[in-house]
DNA sequence: AATGGTCAAGTCAGC
DNA sequence: GCTGACTTGACCATT
């Protein structure tokens, strides 16, 4: 099990994800941005490394800009020996990374344009983790997208657009169960149809109340990830005391960890601790891993 | 220099 | 029908 944190680092003193008013677009702004978000990222990564967290997600700000009409640079030319280094140094240190484009980003809307834009968005993505030379276990997440009052038609769409996707998305898109309409299940259900690794949130799941145990959810989800893709990638966090449901904790519960470890026990996952914290957690939760035998 | 409203993008729930 | 949540920082206009 690898044990990571989602795009910041609170302790490090930089952001790898810096951007800027569209208004205030030029080529210098976005190169200079761009330069600064790969700084913060080898350094991030270092620190990373160092710290045996060998799991992160690269934030989507990474490249401002990236899929819009304003960008006319040829980003993946001008900074490709920075990616090259980057990605060798994930690749040494035995990393893996993942990518989660925000809620714009959907392939099953009813509005022609608005799928048109998420297929840029997610070319960008899948840009950005080829031109690091990353393996094909390096992931993009996205959830299933809208209802639009009729859940069956939503998934057709879904399954019907996903097929029309560009190669280089489809071989690192995987799906995500969220919290209130697209449950395990129905991500199943599109995975059979589309062949999409589905990645568990397990706190989607516990919000959703879905019947499944979580050892039961985890075995499903991670029979739909082959070899290529590497194991299951899961997401991990807690509630927010006495916040609305769904609002993710400021720290993590060693208690309830502790209790997430001993139900998933027998599956082989990597995890992705969203706790606002951010490496503050994911150190303790790498702590409780190893002290349960279940990182070598 | 400090402040706080606002930021490319979508959808849904709640009023 | 409209606003806020989602999740969050930090840009940048304004003072």
């Amino acid at each position: 099990m690898r044990i990571g944190y989602p795009c910041l680092n609170r302790g490090i003193g930089c952001s790898a994800g810096r951007t800027f008013r569209l208004a205030s677009y030029s080529e210098s702004r976005f190169i200079e941005s761009v330069e600064k978000n790969l700084d913060c990222l080898q350094q991030i990564l270092e620190y990373n490394v160092r710290e045996g967290l060998l799991f992160f997600r690269i934030s989507s700000d990474t490249i401002p800009f990236a899929s819009h009409r304003v960008c006319d640079v040829d980003w993946t030319g001008r900074f490709s020996a920075r990616f090259q280094r980057i990605g060798d140094s994930i690749k040494e240190s035995g990393m893996r990374i993942s990518m989660h484009p925000d809620q714009f980003t959907l392939i099953n809307s009813l509005r022609p344009e608005v799928n048109t834009r998420s297929h840029a968005e997610l070319i960008y993505h899948a840009m950005l983790l080829d031109a690091m030379g990353l393996d094909l276990d390096a992931k993009i997440q996205i959830h299933v997208g809208g209802v639009y009052n009729d859940k069956m038609r939503s998934i057709q769409r879904f399954v019907r657009n996903y097929r029309e996707l560009a190669p280089e998305i489809k071989k690192r898109l995987v799906i995500e169960n969220d919290e209130r309409m697209y449950s395990l299940g129905d991500c199943m259900y599109i995975h059979e149809r589309t062949g999409a690794p589905v990645l568990f949130d397990v706190f989607h799941h516990r919000c959703m109340q879905s019947e499944e145990t979580t050892q039961k959810a985890l075995h499903l989800a991670s029979g739909t990830w082959t070899e290529a893709d590497g194991v299951l990638m899961v997401d991990y966090s807690s509630q927010k005391p006495g916040e609305k449901r769904g609002r993710h904790a400021e720290s993590i519960e060693p208690d309830e960890f502790t209790q997430f470890l001993n139900e998933s026990a027998g599956v082989d996952f990597d995890l992705m601790l969203e706790i606002k914290d951010k490496e503050k957690s994911a150190r303790v939760a790498l702590d409780l891993a190893q002290s349960h035998g279940r990182i070598l």
